[in-house]
DNA sequence: CTATAAAAAGACCATATGGTCGGATTTACC
DNA sequence: GGTAAATCCGACCATATGGTCTTTTTATAG
């Protein structure tokens, strides 16, 4: 595999592990036994090597395990909840697990590098017209409650989300996510299409 | 007001606008124009004066904000919406938001500090077991459906509200109050007591 | 084989960091 | 006022950090 490509690899394992001020750069080029030349000649600076990893791994990290999968015109409820117990799934089966890496990132550059921030916010902004536009298409297609508010819905999943992966971080990751699953099924209940009456 | 004071109260204002490691002893020592004498003579080290700040500050920072504010014999959903509705409001307010202080810092040290990570697990216990004895309390008298369960709308609230302070930081958080309160009161109206049917 | 450019090495630099230590200064108390 | 303890100062240290620069290696085309 090309060096940069490496770069790249390890640096997002290692940022997403320990932070991005936490890791500095001869931490990751120890890892891959290799040079300050070999770094900077590939990037300009830690921040557009960080940069670049958004825009090349992260950004696809997040497509396809929160989006992608939501895509299709199933019952979008049935889609999210899917997604959402298998990236939980994936969490807790992993033995180190640091929580959602875009919500660590949001965390962590916040009020401190507003190009980093940009670059991140432009990643869930996709995510998000992408849940809108699922639960609307949803709406027309008579799986959501006509009255529900899919732009407030959409906030209220990705805010869960969030949460329960730092929350799953601390302890009993397994029970948390059945506890979650469980409550986000009864909301989903409570916004899905009622019965016609007749 | 005593130097310990000061410099605790400092640095869990800077710790949580910049983070624990990218705010050095240094940066708290000019801003309060003291020296490092003074600090090493209050604090052992760094992980010290953090741990203390944790017990002293915040511990009572998130009692007083999201503790004591639902104890009562009230319907505990009224009292939650309210609790949350006002914590959002101080951050939609602040021009300098960085999220819930507990929450970043959980992100953090997960993983990083085993140490830190014990202490504040501690809050966020405190946190839910209190959540959990409301929750329980409000359905003993009848505010709650008999088939809610405590625990995991608990942790699905906690979960929910550390996200959105996450999310509210990136872009428009008043919008996203609206929105999160709107599907909050959903999701309560879920789970609260079914009037009965004659 | 050789010329050329891409790729990588690694010594070096200025600055920042957590922490130490002997001494100065202030405070409390007799 | 004198004394001892509490408080604080700031020079100093070892190490770490992001980044630069010159030199060497590697690959590739003619």
């Amino acid at each position: 595999m090309a060096t940069m490509q490496r770069l790249q690899n390890t640096g997002l394992e290692l940022f997403y592990a320990q932070g991005y001020y936490n890791t500095s750069v001869d931490d990751i080029l120890k890892k891959l036994d290799l040079s300050k030349g070999a770094f900077y000649y590939h990037f300009d600076s830690k921040e557009d090597y960080f940069i670049q990893i958004i825009q090349n791994l992260l950004a696809r990290k997040i497509y396809s395990t929160l989006i992608e999968p939501i895509e299709g015109h199933d019952n979008p409820l049935s889609l999210i909840t899917k997604c959402f117990d298998d990236a939980m799934e994936t969490a807790v089966h992993n033995e180190m697990d640091y929580g959602c890496i875009l919500s660590n990132f949001l965390t962590e550059f916040n009020g401190k590098n507003d190009v980093i921030m940009r670059h991140l916010n432009e990643i869930v902004t996709v995510w998000e017209v992408n849940l809108v536009t699922t639960l609307q298409k949803g709406k027309f297609n008579g799986y959501l409650d006509r009255h529900v508010d899919c732009e407030a819905a959409a906030t209220f999943l990705m805010s869960s989300y969030f949460g329960v992966r730092t929350l799953m971080t601390s302890e009993a990751p397994s029970a948390k996510k059945y506890r979650f699953m469980s409550q986000l099924r009864q909301y989903f209940k409570s916004i899905e299409a009622k019965p016609v009456n007749f």
